[in-house]
DNA sequence: TAGATTGTTAATCGATTAACAATC
DNA sequence: TAGATTGTTAATCGATTAACAATC
């Protein structure tokens, strides 16, 4: 594993998903060379951030050449965590939950779905997906004993905050959060916000403002 | 309807929707007054910002008094454009799909979901949570009839954008995309990405940094 | 009045873009 | 060699923070 500083900032953090799919549509067309011109004209960025963003990782590319896809497309798959496998639980198996439980595709790609969990009695017990859905009091042993690294939660958002607690305390290593609020850990404890309704509330208030003009 | 040239970008974009939610929560603890410092401190961002931010959109403030909670909410309520009602749609009804046409407090805020559309046959003429699942052929004909807004895409990604487009033919005014790829659209359509793979793998990434070090 | 806190301008910081030497 | 395109430094642009006069 790659113990060299890497400096991803913000900014591209938000940007390498998008450069790995961009990357990976190349490759599905058996396009075997780019260039930060070709890629950033795609995405609609200039190519001078495109070699600024690959340099932050070494450099990647041949002077008068070019990027090789497939080469570049690993680096930031490594970059991304993303030859590792994940274990995974949900907390909480409602709408959003159930959703996440039955996206089937979720093994090949890394992430195994060990559990679920949820308060509700007639919920425990049953399956979704093949997966299980257990007792949320059991949760924290469950972590423990599996070394689960990813907690995604969908529980209400009052709960939600006592429900990474107790990952937390378990040891999990990440949390996704789907609950409408800012959950917050200690900083070797990574949380990302899938917040839906902020997401939401931005495309109505871009439609709002357009309307003012 | 407010006229004047509202001033929101990007980085400010992203924060409203986090002011909304902070400020309902200090509602709902039936706070009537607060501070860009008490803000700032309980969402981890600085006074200055706070102030700057609320400026974007007229005094609103009250010097050596702060903002009254009511009077600042209702002003990024319709900022946000949630003031109005919005007629959606739902193209795709697999997981992701099923799940946002399940939620039952759409309507309650503002979102009246009136169909969902599919290719599957199967699928088409049940229902999900009291609303109707039509051929997917029929959803630009509805789109015009009944003047729908927003449109949310939760088909297969390399069905995306054929589908965005023909929403957009159909006078769509925006679209929330839940497909893995990026959706593009003329000026007028606001195009909102909920991408959630990018989401994860932010995550992923941030889990592989922290483990560098 | 004194203290608090805004609105707003100026200073700083960081991110993006431009430019160009290096080199394939 | 000439053309292309990177890696990298410098210039620009924009966003955040600091500072402070205005004023409640």
């Amino acid at each position: 594993m790659s113990r060299g500083k890497l400096n991803v900032r913000e900014p591209l953090l938000r940007r390498l998903p998008r450069y790995y799919r961009y990357l990976n549509e190349l490759k599905n067309m058996e396009v075997k060379r780019t260039s930060s011109l070709e890629l950033g004209e795609r995405m609609g960025i200039t190519s001078s951030q495109v070699r600024q963003d690959f340099n932050c990782f070494g450099g990647l590319g041949q002077q008068g050449i070019g990027y090789e896809v497939n080469a570049l497309l690993g680096r930031i798959r490594k970059i991304l965590g993303l030859n590792s496998r994940y274990k995974v639980i949900i907390a909480g198996v409602g709408n959003i939950g159930h959703s996440l439980a039955s996206y089937s595709e979720a093994a090949s790609e890394g992430f195994d779905i060990l559990a679920l969990f949820d308060v509700n009695p007639r919920l425990i017990g049953c399956s979704v997906n093949g997966i299980m859905i257990y007792d949320i009091d059991d949760m924290k042993e469950f972590i423990r004993e599996k070394g689960v690294e990813i907690g995604i939660i969908c529980v209400p958002k009052d709960r939600a905050q006592a429900t990474a607690d107790i990952m937390i305390e378990a040891g999990i290593k990440g949390i996704w959060n789907f609950a409408d609020v800012d959950l917050y850990g200690p900083a070797e404890v990574v949380i990302e916000n899938a917040c839906l309704n902020d997401s939401l509330y931005t495309l109505t208030c871009r439609m709002n403002i357009l309307q003012c003009f």
